[in-house]
DNA sequence: CCTTAATGTAATAGGGAATAACATTCGCAA
DNA sequence: TTGCGAATGTTATTCCCTATTACATTAAGG
């Protein structure tokens, strides 16, 4: 291990990470600012340079994971062109990628209990990754037979809801003790059901 | 206030109540054991006669709601009764309405970090009210056309994580700050689209 | 070089979780 | 009634965490 002087040298971003990995492994509630302060290798005042306590420094992690989340996205939208559903259900399928992928992350956005209003920088990272599946919703309204078209910020939110629930409920080892399906079968078939009720998907399909 | 003796006579339930109070206010993280036996009026080392500590207190919190919870939703069902379909959507209409009446216990239960298989009891609790939902699934399942109808289990599933994932995502936070729509409306009409898909409502209702 | 800001440390206050030893009261049986 | 054991509550203590303050070290630039 590489020995270091007086000064760390890249503090900030080592404490992220080391928060990051305190999340995963011990949950929010666990983790602890003196522990992270410690797997960096400076004392917990040190942290108080860099941010403003604990809260702080869990919501940039929550930051940094909602850049990741819309980059995810965005990257699997457009991958999923041509078709306008193709992407939409990529859109989708990248949302469960990023909670396996990420739980830390994933955690520090959502379970920490921090609102997504803790700080400016949060609150426009948020924004931007719902801006990513709304708009996936946006490019899918024009195909709904418009007598059953919601309004594109309703069904992103559907979408959200049920993905958020997904993780959140199966995608962990609660409620039912037992995941009695894989969470990416439950998800896909319940998108798929969704988009069926929006006239998106031929009945016969 | 009743003066009270050096035995409090129902400290167990008061610590309850009072913790579900200091949750709903302050949120499951800002909670502190101490503050509860303080609002109880004991000393924090009386908390320990009647539970094993901070997380043996949040479980009993959430083991109540969750015998609040199924038996809302019970009753929820057997009022929509004889629909099939209209026992179902009363269920689930019950499941916002228990986030927005317990907001204490539903935070113990679902946002408090704390495992669903803490004690032996929650676990039991927690089985009972995913087998109400999962129940009346099963009594709309003979209504869905056989080639597309998922295991009852699976589309109870859907149906508990939108409705999760709304009360997660849209029905906290100050009000209008996150919520495009009003919950209620944004769950009913998930649920509307979802059911269309499985074929339970008619293409032109 | 020498100053100044940035960065890290040491010391400390304040509070919560948990435990052990002690005190009080309750319930029951002789 | 009385005496004893169990249940319940308190005091004192330990350990850890958050946060603040005063101090030490280093980096960067004129």
């Amino acid at each position: 291990m590489p020995k270091r002087g007086y000064h760390h040298g890249n503090l900030k971003q080592a404490l992220v990470d080391a928060a990051l990995r305190l999340i995963e492994t011990k949950g929010p509630t666990g983790f602890t600012l003196s522990e992270a302060a410690k797997n960096a290798g400076v004392t917990p005042a040190a942290v108080y340079r860099h941010f403003e306590g604990r809260e702080d420094l869990i919501a940039e992690c929550a930051r940094q994971g909602h850049e990741i989340f819309a980059d995810l996205m965005d990257h699997a939208f457009n991958k999923g062109q041509p078709t306008a559903l193709a992407a939409f259900e990529a859109t989708g399928r990248a949302y469960l990628a990023f909670a396996r992928k990420f739980p830390g992350h994933y955690m520090a956005m959502f379970e920490s209990g921090t609102s997504a209003n803790a700080t400016p920088e949060l609150a426009a990272a948020a924004n931007r990754s719902r801006n990513v599946l709304e708009r996936a919703a946006e490019a899918l309204s024009d195909h709904i037979p418009p007598e059953k078209r919601p309004p594109p910020s309703m069904f992103s939110a559907h979408i959200w809801a049920m993905s958020h629930g997904v993780v959140e409920l199966f995608a962990r080892g609660e409620p039912g003790a037992n995941a009695p399906f894989p969470p990416e079968d439950l998800l896909e078939a319940g998108i798929g059901i969704y988009l069926r009720g929006l006239g998106l998907i031929a009945p016969d399909d």
